[in-house]
DNA sequence: AGCACGCCGACT
DNA sequence: GTCGGCGTGCTC
């Protein structure tokens, strides 16, 4: 028998199914894993079966190995690994990645033995690396693995020059072993091994060279203990110099199981759910739907607090009584115990979590429970898309705006479109849920291609917020030159001395901030990438957001040596003005240097809840909160639109977070009342993000995106190239832009606009250069694949060498 | 991307 | 002779 396997070795240009012939004995069924040699080398690399034909051996590669007892994915799985592979211009083995859990991932070990062949220990071995792992293998009893070998001569460089060498010489041979890889449950914890005096002074004499120890052991003797992941990002130390200290007896490192992932308290819930009439009207179209040849999509568009979750809590309910699987899908998991409390009581162990910070082990225990049909209500970030239902009834897409159902990694795949093309293969319900809708999902109701279902009114009869909008230029005209502007100030009082809450919310998009040099203006940047480092207080540390690069904060500017202050976000700020302005007043501030591991959003949350304390002032994090009835008033303090990217995407961006936030007031019993402080209080997105008119904005929006040939009306792709050499990576672009346009140019397509190359937002990551095109134009499938014939031919070309190149149609910036 | 293969120059 | 370096072309 023949197999056709895709193979995890090929890059995207290379990527096909690889013909190999099944052994005899092997029973091979399409979606199982395989190992198999590969390439001149015939270097052992995984695959994944697609198809298996009855056919001769003649010259083919044998399949090694079979990884799995039963398929991994499905028939459908595999039909959508081959369609994100299409859409995503990413390999086979890329999707197959995304799409398991990582507890089902398997480790390769290399290992070397010496051989029969005894000959280098007469004769005079010319390699001298070489000769030390000969001597190294004979001493471990002729075999050692990759990673021993890699120790003793610490540069992979050597390594492989003279493993090649010795290899060839015949002198020792390469075994792989396949594991599965270890449950990852446990966490390294380091204690300090002897008392702090001893350990001080011992590290004070450590020579200078070692500040990295020294460091390490300075933290230690103040908090104790504490994991290596911790201890590394708090000092910017390598695991490695962990393991020295342990090694010189002044640290313990032991293995500690990890934190299980909190059981969910269910929430209490007393009747059964009454749905009103609206969330009824909603329900009974949805079923119907549900119940039909072709369920499609539907978008289910209602206000903050109107219930939607009611209704999606209804729909599970019927997938379950039709024996079906429910996937529900969140953007972020974290925000969400509401839901994962309601779900638990309603569906008890019924329902499994999925999220990529859960532990390894615990994903691929609950992918298994999915998989058998005992967990049939799957609740998940992106990645829970992937579930693997055996029979999928409906898939939810909450809040589905959300920027974080787009992957940013390979492959970068909408979860929105995988979602539908479930739907549309299974037959189950997709329903979108927003309070704002993307233009793009709007429209698609709109014209039909969706379902629409509304609900305008919020549970309870709640009112919506009264907005007010505040010119602060006009403030500063009048002398105020505060952040409070005294519409917001005379707010506050009111809602203070009527013992009521409010929160301050600060626009902002970095929750994080930087140091500045009082005198040059300039700020220390990253040495790798081109941004400025971000000071975090909770290690002390300034540390780039691009590359993970981290560094003690300087004494002085590095580029003349003058004081550095900090500048942020400016909460600080605010809070200083908020307690000159009413003293005595208690302020909950939640920002990057507030939200800590031991001081959590939630935390935060619960204790301005239970303590009642009248304000809470943070960055944008406070905008996805939970609903907090006490809440009466929500001020913007600069809700501006040119804070936000030059994205399409800005205006959408905008108006969602502020209807998001204004949102939050008055979702109690007393009416709430929200204040937009702006620099451009004509701009017609503020005002009717103001009026919370989303009909409004849509109508406007709708039509300059069809001006603009933006979604939905035409496709955004960004095609970006990256690499050291920043000549090269140009060199790269510029090629690809003018086979794109000739292409373009023949086929006769009637509108498109090529941009660039032009240097990324951020030009350098990590070393390396960052330029990209911009081609907007509508992605069909031809051009699809004239884009990935281009995507084959570029990676091809010798000139584009240390290039990488990918694409991303309607990325997010 | 790996990796072998082949050709060349350099060193022992 | 042997080794390392580099350009070229293929991967079932």
């Amino acid at each position: 028998m023949i197999g056709k396997i895709a193979v995890s070795a090929a890059n995207f240009a290379i990527d096909k199914p690889y013909s190999y012939f099944i052994p005899q004995d092997m029973e091979l069924q399409p979606g199982m894993r395989v190992m198999l040699p590969f390439g001149r080398g015939n270097r052992r690399c995984e695959g994944i079966v697609l198809s298996v034909e009855p056919g001769e051996a003649q010259g083919l590669k044998a399949v090694e190995q079979r990884l799995d007892a039963q398929p991994v994915l499905s028939h459908t799985m595999l039909q959508l690994a081959a369609f994100l592979r299409e859409r995503y211009f990413c390999t086979f083995y890329d999707a197959v990645r995304a799409m398991l859990p990582g507890g089902l991932w398997f480790r390769s070990r290399n290992t070397y033995v010496l051989t029969e062949d005894t000959s280098w220990r007469e004769s005079n071995v010319r390699q001298a690396d070489g000769l030390t792992l000969l001597n190294q293998l004979a001493q471990f009893g002729g075999q050692a693995a990759e990673a021993t070998l890699l120790e003793t001569l610490g540069d992979e460089e050597r390594l492989r020059k003279a493993l090649d060498y010795l290899l060839r010489k015949g002198w020792i041979s390469a075994q792989v072993s396949v594991a599965r890889r270890s449950h990852d449950k446990t966490e390294q914890i380091a204690t300090l091994a002897r008392g702090a005096e001893e350990t001080m002074a011992y590290a004070t004499q450590r020579p200078k060279s070692a500040g990295m120890q020294r460091a390490v052991l300075e933290l230690l003797c103040a908090i104790g203990s504490a994991p290596v992941k911790e201890i590394c990002y708090f000092t910017g130390a390598k695991p490695v110099t962990l393991r020295r200290l342990a090694d010189m007896g002044y640290v313990n490192l032991e293995e500690k199981p990890a934190l299980r992932c909190r059981e969910i308290p269910p929430t209490p819930v007393s009747e059964p759910l009454v749905l009103d009439e609206a969330q009824q009207a909603a329900y009974d179209g949805l079923a119907r739907q549900m119940d039909g040849e072709k369920p499609g999509v539907a978008l289910l568009h209602g206000v903050t607090g109107s219930g939607k979750t009611s209704v999606y809590l209804k729909l599970i309910q019927k997938t379950l009584e039709a024996g079906k699987s429910a996937v529900f899908l969140v953007p972020e998991i974290a925000l969400t115990p509401q839901l994962l409390g309601l779900l638990a009581a309603y569906f008890g162990d019924q329902v499994a979590v999925l999220h990529s910070s859960l532990p390894m082990g615990e994903r691929y225990d609950q992918w298994k429970r999915i998989r058998s049909g005992e967990a049939r209500v799957v609740v998940g970030t992106r990645s829970a898309v992937f579930a693997p239902c055996p029979h999928l009834g409906l898939i939810i897409l909450d809040e589905e705006q959300e920027h974080s159902y787009k992957s940013e990694n390979t492959p970068r795949y909408s979860t929105k479109e995988v979602a539908i093309w479930r739907g549309a293969k299974e037959r189950s319900l997709v329903v979108l849920g927003s309070a704002t809708p993307t233009i793009e999902t709007m429209f698609r109701a709109e014209t039909g291609d969706y379902s629409l279902y509304r609900l305008e009114r919020r549970y309870n009869g709640q009112t919506l917020p009264r907005v007010e909008i505040v010119d602060m230029g006009e403030e500063l005209r009048d002398g105020n030159e505060t952040s409070l502007s005294y519409p917001l100030q005379a707010a506050l009082e009111e809602t203070i001395n009527a013992g009521q809450q409010a929160i301050l919310f600060l626009n902002r998009r970095g929750n994080s901030r930087a140091l500045v040099c009082v005198d040059c203006r300039e700020s220390p940047e990253c040495p790798r990438c081109s941004a400025r480092l971000t000071y975090h207080s909770a290690n002390e540390r300034l540390m780039c957001h691009y590359c993970g690069y981290s560094q003690s904060v300087p004494q002085e500017c590095p580029h003349c040596g003058g004081r550095l202050k900090r500048v942020g976000t400016g909460t600080q700020k605010v809070q200083q003005e908020l307690e000159a302005r009413f003293p005595g007043i208690r302020v909950e501030r939640m920002d990057a240097d507030t939200v800590t591991a031991a001081n959590t959003h939630e935390q935060i949350l619960s204790r301005f809840q239970e303590e009642k304390i009248p304000v809470l002032l943070g960055t944008q994090m406070v905008a996805k909160g939970l609903n907090l009835p006490e809440v009466t008033l929500v001020g913007v303090l600069d809700g501006d639109m040119s804070l936000y990217s030059s994205s399409y995407r800005a205006a959408e961006t905008t108006f969602n977070m502020l209807t998001q936030v204004v949102g939050r007031a008055g979702r109690g019993n007393v009416p709430g009342r929200a204040i937009i402080q702006t620099m451009t209080p004509r701009h017609p997105v503020i005002r009717l993000a103001a009026s919370q008119d989303y009909s409004g904005f849509y109508a406007l929006e709708q039509q300059l995106r069809r001006v603009q040939g933006f979604p939905p009306f035409g496709d955004n792709t960004e095609i970006t190239f990256t690499g050291q050499e920043e000549a090269r990576v140009l060199r790269a672009a510029a090629a690809f832009r003018d086979s794109l346009r000739s292409i373009l140019r023949q086929e006769t397509r009637e509108t498109y606009t090529l941009l660039g190359p032009a240097p990324c937002p951020v030009p350098k990551i990590n070393f390396y250069f960052r330029y990209r095109l911009t081609l907007r134009c509508r992605m069909d499938k031809p051009l699809r694949q004239v884009i990935a014939h281009l995507l084959r031919q570029s990676a091809q070309d010798k000139q584009n060498r240390g290039v990488n190149v990918f694409a991303d149609v309607n990325g997010l910036d």
